[in-house]
DNA sequence: CTGAAAGCGCTTACAG
DNA sequence: CTGAAAGCGCTTACAG
C-alpha cells in the first residue's frame, strides 16, 4: 500500500547483476555453504548495492516458515495491571529482531480451545508462539503436540513438559525471609499472593522453607492470603495483626500488598521497620518511593524476555531445550 | 512449521465443492458485492465447513497488502518505565485484530532515518505504522511523504499534518490547578515535565492559563522545571520551598514528581494537604496507594490506543482522518 | 456477474 | 556446486 521510492529489487535483478541463477542468489541469501565463495561475494555485493531486502511474505508462502513469532496475551485486566509485560515483550522482540525474526502481538481472550486465537495459531500462520500468563493449559498442549515451537514465561502447573522461563520465586521468597530472620525478626509472617498460580505458591514456600533451614516449622496462623492488591495486603496485615501473635516480619508476596501492610501496621500505631520489617517482591518503582522505601527481592525483567526470544530461537533451531529459572536478588532499603 | 492435523484447504477444494471458480471464492472472501447472493452463499457455506482460514502469506504476496501494522517503540529506556505503553498496545491490537490486521510488534532504536527500522518500514512489510514516543520526525515524516499510513500516539511538535491521538494535557491541567485554586490556595506553584516534549509543554500551558483564567499572571518563580521522576519531584520542591513565596498548592506534570514533592514538603516539617496542596498527573497506581492519597488528572489510556487502531483502520480505508484529543478527568483523593 | 490465466517473489527437489 | 523449472496460495486485470 505504501508507495515505494523505487520498486523494490528482486531476485531476478540480483541474478541477472552477479551472473548466477536465481537458485544461487536464494541460496547465498540463506546461507546455503555449499555455494561457491566467489559466487557469494558477487551476491552479496549486489545485494548490498541494490539496499536488496527480502520479501517476507514471498519467503513464507515458497519456504512455509512465517517468520513470525507470536506473544500470546490474555486479553482480561490483568494485563493493564502488570508492569512487566511491556518490558518482557520488548526483550522478546529485540531478541527475535536480531534473528529475522518477527514478532506478532496478539491480545485476545485465550479461553477457548475453539476461539479465534486457538483457530490462528493453528492456521499455520506462526512458526511459534510465547505465552504469558498462562491460565488455560490445554491450547498449548494441544499446539505443542501438533509441533508448534512453544515457550512460556512463568512456571506452569503440574509436571508438564512445556519449556518455560521463570524467576526464582522460590529462592527470592526464600533469601526475604532469611534476611528478616537475620535482622533479628522472631515472628515473621507472610501475605502470599494468590497461590492457585505458581509464582505465589513458589513464594509462599520459600517463605516456609526458611522455617525449615532454621529447624523449626512456621505457625500456620502466620500466613494469611492475599492477593496481590494493596486492598488485600492492608487487610489481611489487619488480620495478622489482630491473631496477636507478636508479629515482628511480614514477607510480602508484592510490593503493593506490603505498602498495604505497612499501611495497616501504621494505623496500629506501630512503625516500620522498628516494631516490624517488611520485604516485598518485585522492587517495583513503588518500593523505590514509597516511605519507609521498601526491601524488596528484584526480577530480572528483560533477561527474562531475552530468554524468551532466545529459547524460541534455539528450539526453531532443532534444539533440546530445558527450562530456565532466573536469579533474583534482594534489594535492602528502609523497611527491613 | 508446525505439523498441522490436516493440511490447509485451499481455494480449488472450495472452488470444487462450491461448484464455482477460485476467482469466484477469492471476490466472496473479499466482500466483492457483485458477486450472484446464491454463489456467495455456497462459498461460505463450503468455507464454514472446512474450516478455513486464508493463507495471509500468499493472500499478501499476490495483492501487494501485507495486513500488518507496525507499533513502532523507540528502544530506550523510558519504555521500561512507561507503564501506558503495555496498555495502549493493548488496545491498538485488539482493534487491529477485530478488523483482520495484525500488529507486529518494533522494539528497536528508531534514531537514524537510515537504521534497521527505516530500511524494514520502507520495505514495504507494513502497511502502516503507529509511533509512539515520537522523538525524531525525520523518518515519520519520509513514510508519510511515501504514501504510507502512519498515526502518532502524542502531540508531535510544530505544524506538521500527521494525524495523532493524544489525551488534553492542557485541559486536564487546567482543571488540576483551578482545582487547588477553588480549594483556596493562592500560590500555586508547578513543577514541570520535559518541556521540550509537547506534553510536558502542554501541562505547563494548562497551568498557565488558569492564571489568566483568574485575571493574573503566574510569578516565574512558581514555576520549578523537573524530568518526570522522583528525585525531581523532590528537588525541585525544595527548590520552590527555598524561594520563600508561601507556596500553598502545587500542580506536579506527574504523579511520581508529585509524590517526591510530598517527600520534600514533609522533610520540611510542613504537611499536605494542609500546608500544602498537590495534584498529579496520570492517576497511577501510586496516587491510589501513596500515603496520602494522590489527587490526579486521569487519562482514558484504554480508549487512546483504541482510538489509534479506529484511526489507522479508517485511513487504510481512505478515509480523511483527523487528530483526537481524548478527555481527561479529575480524580479528587486526599492530597487536594 | 464470472472464469481462465498470468503473476506476485521467493524456495526447493531434481538432475547434472 | 549449480541451474531450469515447478510450485507455494492467493489476487486481479482481461475478456466475455
Amino acid at each position: 500500500m505504501a508507495a515505494q521510492a523505487k520498486p523494490r529489487a528482486t531476485y531476478s535483478e540480483i541474478a541477472k547483476a552477479a551472473g548466477v541463477s536465481e537458485a544461487t542468489v536464494s541460496r547465498v541469501l540463506n546461507g546455503d555453504p555449499r555455494v561457491n565463495p566467489d559466487r557469494v561475494a558477487a551476491v552479496q555485493k549486489v545485494v548490498e548495492e541494490l539496499g536488496y531486502k527480502r520479501h517476507r511474505a514471498a519467503a513464507a508462502l515458497a519456504s512455509g516458515r512465517s517468520n513470525l513469532i507470536a506473544i500470546v496475551i490474555d486479553d482480561d485486566l490483568s494485563v493493564f495491571s502488570d508492569p512487566f509485560w511491556a518490558t518482557i515483550s520488548s526483550g522478546v522482540s529485540r531478541v527475535l529482531m536480531q534473528n529475522e525474526l518477527q514478532t506478532l502481538l496478539l491480545v485476545a481472550s485465550v479461553d477457548s480451545v475453539d476461539g479465534p486465537v486457538a483457530h490462528y495459531l493453528q492456521g499455520g500462520e506462526v512458526d511459534g508462539a510465547i505465552f504469558f500468563q498462562l491460565h488455560k493449559e490445554t491450547l498449548v498442549k494441544r499446539l505443542a503436540k501438533q509441533g508448534m515451537p512453544v515457550v512460556i514465561s512463568g512456571t506452569p502447573h503440574g509436571s508438564s513438559d512445556f519449556v518455560y522461563v521463570d524467576s526464582d520465586n522460590f529462592g527470592g521468597a526464600l533469601q526475604a525471609t532469611k534476611h528478616l530472620m537475620a535482622q533479628g525478626c522472631k515472628r515473621v509472617a507472610t501475605i502470599t499472593g494468590d497461590t492457585v498460580a505458581t509464582a505465589g505458591n513458589q513464594r509462599l514456600e520459600g517463605f516456609l522453607q526458611a522455617y525449615r533451614e532454621r529447624g523449626t516449622v512456621a505457625n500456620k496462623n502466620l500466613i494469611a492470603h492475599g492477593d496481590y492488591s494493596f486492598e488485600s495486603g492492608k487487610e489481611q496485615m489487619r488480620v495478622l495483626l489482630e491473631r496477636d501473635l507478636g508479629v515482628d516480619g511480614l514477607f510480602a508476596a508484592n510490593d503493593l500488598m506490603a505498602i498495604g501492610a505497612i499501611a495497616a501496621i501504621e494505623e496500629a500505631g506501630l512503625s516500620v521497620p522498628n516494631d516490624i520489617k517488611v520485604v516485598g517482591f518485585d522492587d517495583s518503582i513503588m518500593a523505590q518511593t514509597s516511605r519507609p522505601s521498601i526491601t524488596s527481592v528484584r526480577q530480572d525483567i528483560v533477561r527474562l524476555g531475552e530468554t524468551l526470544g532466545e529459547l524460541m530461537i534455539r528450539k526453531l533451531a532443532g534444539e533440546e531445550i530445558e527450562p530456565v529459572i532466573l536469579p533474583t536478588e534482594l534489594v535492602v532499603r528502609e523497611s527491613a
